[in-house]
RNA sequence: GCCCAAGUGGCGGAACGGUAGACGCAGGGGAUUCAAAAUCCCCCGCCGCAAGGCGUGAGGGUUCGAUUCCCUCCUUGGGCACCA
């Protein structure tokens, strides 16, 4: 008998996957069409583990569905512009196009002996220049419609290196290169009209009912739908054209409790006393000297400045309140400006207890509880119970005394517009898309301009706009920094499309969003001369089903929406692509262990998994130092903890890698990478592989146990069908050792083990596609089994006609009675009130209560 | 700081509000073997001789019954608009 030989199996079935093309997506009207994508990779250089996770389950669902009879499109690509290519460039030298094509080269080859069922006749990168000249074509149709347009918007500007940085480039405050204090910088950029959206994304979400609930709730979030009042304050003694101040307010209600209003450092009105009063430029200034990260302004300090200025309370004239620059108030928020009611405002009650400002209740608990609560105006925290809670009125205008909070807002805006105060409004907290870059490695803006005739797009014939290689055979230098665009004549000038005279090309590039935005409508025809072709589109989307990390819930997620939207509404996908993906499923990390010493300083020292021995219920060093031991870290390469799939594919053969990393953690969870799992699970092959060899060649003869095998076998089918279906892989999984073992076990003949043994290397093959085909070729099935039809159970053979119910005795369990499935409720309440333990625990007192869940419980209550 | 998750044996985890710990790893015992590897079989939450008791991050609550639902808290992870 032949041993299992992952190496030579695998390479074999591919070849013959290859040779029948059995992964090609073919547009066929008689089968039913199914899309299965998974989040395409950003091109790092190597796969890790976690890729392959991601892709081992986009398969499971891929070849399920092929052997269900669907014209599958399972395509993979790579989303290769962005900072590394760049930052790569800068270190090393060399050019981001050669760094980014050379690893998604080392990638595809490191990819393809997963077996994946992948069509990669259809794979694209997003720095082609085929790819991301459509994406021009795009942006000039989403110009033509309004959805894109310019405005000033602040970006993080490190003033040594003269740059734009990212977030993630700004460490505590400073540039992560220079060490520069960074500032907040204005420059003109190109937006997405998103936010024209906000009402439809949000309301568009009760739709997508194959979507996480966490997904959708982070979205609405996000996109924060809000019911407040607008209104505005005249102010005293103001600058001229600052007669008032624009505000808005979710908590109209508590107006008779205010005591401050806040503008933001980035206000008009900032703007114009910073010009005049150098105390107030300092202040300002020191504000924009943070980054523009939410998080940031949220954990910083709230500091504000007074700036003498007062208005006076929209129902008091005589009531005059000080106007604070604040560095909390985001300009991009509603009007930039707010009104601070301490009592009722966490944030606002830590601002006014700093600068010493009056504390007026609006209302307290409805019932007393006098006896604990304390009020804010006498000391106590600010007091903001949910909004659906009644609460007791003391400075209402509005509504009864006593009322929840919603109806007191709504009875403060119906107050507010009789009284010809303000209007009642409905805000997003979602903004306009960003999509300005002050960067080579990305897809070039396709706009001009010109002198006379201002922004002038470009023509769509002019396209692909293409990123320069070199300049005039001079490679471009990477090591300033900066966008070298900008420092590029022979590309950046040119004639205006519109007049013909000299100008220049705008030298920005595309958020790398925007390549992530529409690749899978690509996917559908990859290399049409318009972006989509209809009839394909029409044809295959939408995805039917999307995989990919937790991380990319909000972002990616929602400007994919947006961008099926506006392609829907410039002709480039169907109506029905508007929500374009109708199953999400997240799946989480692949995390290892970390072993580690302490080296000098009591810095941790970091150690290689392969230079680890695990014995003694310890790690240790070759030398013989203990190790300790940290599980489940997220794998990074700082920390040595970086498991590499070529390895494990080497060692043990890509079907082991793939059952394992499906095999230990339900998918949406996290999974820990460990040697002596992926070892399990490679002896579990291998074990499989000599029991099906065993059954292939045996020739026993009918037993009266082939009648438990099949039902066995049909179980098996309903419960692996199931979890495939439902992404419960490691359930699946478990249920196939189990039926491995009942295989192992069974005395039945050879030819109801040899039908369990073909059912089970069909049940494997979505995770153990090679192994599987080996499996069926020994057992003489017909074909590719990735071709066969995927088996059904025959609902007759999962009959049970008994039932073991457990008694419990006050909801502890005491011993169980087996009975038959349609027992009346009255008999099984009379056996269980005759079992053993019951008669002991009642002792001949009658039952206070008790319960018979039909097929489930009976529960005693003494 | 704000939004969203997750916490169960030594470990990964299972469990429509109904027998907590399926399945796997590690560990223990045995079989086979000249011996070992490989393989096969059995045991395996904690305390206790046992009867029994205790157990799903902590503390409350709802329920005949809570890992599951509600509230508060702790820890870890994801996101916070220029990382992808």
């Amino acid at each position: 008998m032949s041993r299992y030989d992952p190496a030579t199996i695998e390479k074999k079935w591919q070849d013959a996957w290859d040779e029948a093309q059995t992964f090609r997506a073919t547009r066929t009207e008689d089968r039913p069409k199914y899309y299965v994508l998974e989040m395409f990779p950003y091109p790092s250089g190597r796969i890790h583990i976690g890729h392959v996770r991601n892709y081992t389950m986009g398969d499971v669902i891929a070849r399920h569905k092929l052997a269900t009879g669907h014209n599958v499109l399972h395509p993979m690509g790579f989303d290769a512009f962005g900072m590394p290519a760049e930052n790569a460039a800068m270190a090393s030298g060399g050019h981001p196009k050669d760094w980014t094509y050379g690893n998604i080269d080392t990638m595809v080859d490191q990819m393809k002996p997963l077996g994946f069922g992948l069509d990669w006749s259809r794979m694209f990168a997003t720095c082609d220049a085929e790819y991301y000249g459509q994406q021009q074509a795009l942006f000039l149709d989403f110009l033509e419609k309004g959805l894109v347009y310019r405005k000033n918007a602040v970006v993080n500007w490190d003033p040594v290196d003269m740059t734009v940085l990212a977030n993630e480039q700004v460490e505590n405050g400073r540039g992560w290169r220079s060490g520069a204090l960074v500032e907040r910088r204005e420059l003109t950029q190109w937006f997405f009209r998103i936010s024209d959206f906000s009402g439809e994304l949000l309301d568009a979400l009760d739709g997508l009912d194959d979507w996480p609930a966490k997904v959708k709730l982070m979205q609405a979030n996000w996109i924060g739908r809000s019911r407040g009042l607008q209104f505005a304050f005249s102010t005293v003694e103001a600058p001229e054209g600052f007669d008032r101040i624009e505000v808005y307010t979710t908590r109209p209600d508590t107006l008779m409790g205010a005591s401050f209003v806040g503008i933001s450092p980035d206000h008009p009105l900032a703007k114009h006393l910073e010009r005049e009063n150098s105390e107030v430029a300092d202040f300002v200034a020191e504000c924009r000297r943070m980054g523009t990260s939410e998080e940031e302004l949220e954990k910083a300090e709230k500091r504000g400045f007074d700036t003498g200025l007062t208005v006076r309370h929209p129902f008091d004239t005589s009531w005059e309140l000080p106007v604070y620059i604040a560095n909390f108030i985001l300009m991009d928020y509603g009007t930039g400006a707010i009104f601070g009611c301490p009592a009722h405002d966490e944030r606002d009650i830590e601002f006014a207890r700093k600068y010493d400002l009056p504390v007026r209740s609006v209302f307290g608990p409805a019932t007393g509880e006098e006896g604990t609560f304390i009020a804010p105006d006498e000391g106590g925290p600010a007091y903001v119970p949910p909004k659906a809670e009644t609460v007791r009125y003391v400075r209402g205008f509005a509504g009864e005394e006593a009322q929840t909070g919603d109806e007191a807002v709504d009875a403060a805006i119906a107050f507010c517009e009789e009284q010809g105060v303000g209007q009642g409004v409905t805000k997003y907290r979602l903004r306009d898309w960003g999509l300005s870059r002050q960067r080579y490695w990305g897809c070039p803006i396709p706009v001009v301009h010109c002198e006379t005739c201002g922004v002038v797009p470009e023509k769509k014939e002019n396209l692909p706009i293409e990123l320069p290689y070199d300049e005039d055979g001079t490679p471009i230098d990477f090591s300033v920094p900066g966008n070298p665009l900008d420092r590029h004549p022979s590309w950046r000038d040119c004639a205006c499309p519109k007049c013909g005279a000299p100008a220049r090309r705008e030298t920005d590039t595309m958020d790398t969003f925007v390549d992530s935005s529409w690749y899978f409508a690509r996917f559908t025809a990859p290399r049409a001369t318009t972006p989509t072709d209809m009839a394909e589109a029409d044809y295959w989307m939408n995805v039917d089903q999307y995989i990919g990390g937790i991380e990319h819930a909000i972002l990616h997620l929602l400007y994919a929406r947006f961008f099926a939207r506006a392609m829907h509404l410039t002709g480039h996908l169907p109506e029905k692509s508007k929500e374009p993906f109708n199953a999400l499923f997240t799946q989480g990390m692949v995390t290892h262990a970390i072993f580690q010493t302490k080296g000098a300083n009591d810095r941790p020292v970091y150690h290689y998994p392969e230079d680890v021995e695990l014995r003694d219920g310890g790690a240790f060093l070759e030398d013989g130092t203990e190790v300790e031991v940290i599980p489940s870290a997220k794998m990074s390469k700082s920390k040595n903890n970086v498991v590499d799939p070529v390895r494990i594919i080497s060692e043990y053969g890509a079907d082991t890698a793939r059952w394992f990393v499906l095999s230990d953690s339900p998918p949406e969870r996290d999974v820990e990478w460990t040697a002596a799992g992926a070892e399990a699970a490679h002896k579990h092959l291998a074990r499989v592989y000599r029991l099906v060899s065993e059954i292939a060649e045996s020739d026993a003869p009918a037993t009266q146990e082939d009648e438990p095998l099949k039902r066995e076998m049909h179980k098996a089918i309903r419960d692996v069908s199931l979890g495939v279906e439902s992404f419960g892989f490691n359930a699946a999984i478990a249920r196939l050792y189990a039926f491995t073992n009942a295989l192992g076990k069974s005395r039945a003949g050879a030819e109801v083990r040899r039908e369990a043994a073909r059912v089970l290397a069909q049940l494997m093959a979505p995770m153990t596609p090679h192994l599987s085909e080996e499996l069926w070729q020994m057992l003489g099935g017909a074909g590719l089994v990735a071709e066969a039809a995927w088996p059904v159970a025959d609902e007759s053979m999962l009959v049970e006609d008994t039932v073991t119910l457990p008694i419990q005795v006050n909801g502890k369990r005491r011993g169980e009675i087996t009975v038959a499935k349609d027992m009346p409720k009255e008999e099984v309440e009379k056996l269980a009130l005759e079992h053993e333990a019951v008669v002991r625990t009642l002792d001949g007192a009658a039952p206070k209560k008790l319960i018979v869940v039909p097929g489930r419980i009976v529960n005693v209550v003494a």
